[in-house]
DNA sequence: TTTTCGAAAAATTTTGAAATTTCGATTTTC
DNA sequence: GAAAATCGAAATTTCAAAATTTTTCGAAAA
């Protein structure tokens, strides 16, 4: 029999997501510490509970544990992003090569369509004055976009690993990024278009540099 | 006020040292559940300084975790296996390939000194009636001989991927297997010189070609 | 002025128990 | 007899407080 007047829990996983977010996009900002106690605040919870999803944090590299020292998130340096930069790319080149050697019809439709909705979003932002409202929504697209490159590459490992470091690319890059050139969305528009003509056209070696043409700039 | 005239206090860390060597042993095999309480008796701590120690072992790979449903030993299946080992090989002709490009004199020094130490084991075990008793020693050999070909690549990412691939992958494979081939090392002995050597001649499709070789019984 | 030391303050880790959820087995229903 | 519902035991998650460690800060010594 459940007692809830008032539903006060919040869910752990909630938790989780939302300090994610808040790590991807810069509110939570590289270096910053992370104490238990403060964040308790935020959400209606134990200073326990917190220190377990930023122990759970670590997992994906958002977050940095010490022992007897507390966390933090990851802090940003010059090497750390070239760093994040170079393994992005030898991870992508990999899980795309192998995923147009073996994908299929389904992985080509699920290209397509993850590439269309990034390019909806892509075309709004270029013909809009402010960046910043649709910046979430474009990260949700370009993940889903390049992780459904590498999905069909056959390695769990990979795409897991995979993921890791998107997160943490974004999380040194974009979360600190507050001004995107002009012509930023337009050039980023091209590549990703390359990189799809080469994936759908099963022309490896031509995705590879597509996909190094569009990372170069953060080595 | 310290009560203890003995110390009867484990440190976490030696907690998460202990577990680590069993996973990898294969002492706790794959796919075995996990429950903090029953592991709780065997140190002298609580539940929940347990469950701490086994979030740690997810950043690893050797624990998987899922809400509400507690921990377990990553399970073993054929798929992963071979998954481990590939990525296991990507990870590792890149940076062994990197280091070549980049590694100086003291990496050479190192790599030398690690095979050195390798070898000295792997000819006691050729010559010795059972494997068992060395097999820690050589483990501990094997990841640092590896660890050390590609220390000089110059990705902290890449080496902390590839120490967590490391240890999944003794979890897969060496922890279960108890029956090695009579000249089971001797082979491999071989194929370690061959990696050393390309690596010290700066040839790197040959090291890769060793590496491959070295690892492809396991896809 | 700089360094060192130690006590106070702050933060982290551990604990044991309570609340919640899951799992397995028995009972009920169709 | 098989599927669904229910109940109790076991396991997991959360909590608040105690124990431990690190950090801070001011005073004394070099």
């Amino acid at each position: 029999m459940r007692r809830n007047v008032i539903n006060r829990r919040i869910d752990t996983p909630d938790i989780y997501e939302d300090l994610k977010a808040k790590l991807v996009s810069g509110e939570l900002a590289p270096g910053r510490k992370l104490k238990p106690t403060e964040l308790q605040g935020g959400y209606d919870c134990s200073p326990n509970t917190l220190r377990d999803v930023l122990m759970r944090l670590c997992n994906v590299g958002l977050v940095e544990f010490q022992m007897q020292r507390g966390f933090r998130a990851t802090p940003s340096s010059l090497e750390r992003r070239s760093d994040v930069a170079r393994f992005r790319i030898l991870l992508e080149r990999e899980g795309a090569a192998e995923s147009m050697a073996s994908g299929g019809i389904s992985w080509e439709a699920d290209l397509t369509a993850a590439h269309h909705r990034l390019l909806h979003i892509e075309r709004q932002i270029v013909s809009a004055d402010d960046v910043q409202p649709f910046l979430p929504l474009w990260t949700d697209a370009e993940r889903e976009f390049h992780e459904t490159l590498i999905s069909a590459c056959g390695s769990p490992l990979l795409i897991e690993t995979y993921a890791r470091v998107y997160l943490q690319f974004r999380q040194q890059f974009v979360g600190q990024q507050r001004d995107f050139g002009s012509n930023y969305f337009e050039a980023i528009i091209a590549e990703h278009q390359a990189i799809v003509d080469a994936a759908l056209a099963r022309d490896q070696h031509g995705c590879q540099a597509a996909i190094y043409d569009h990372l170069k700039r953060n080595l």
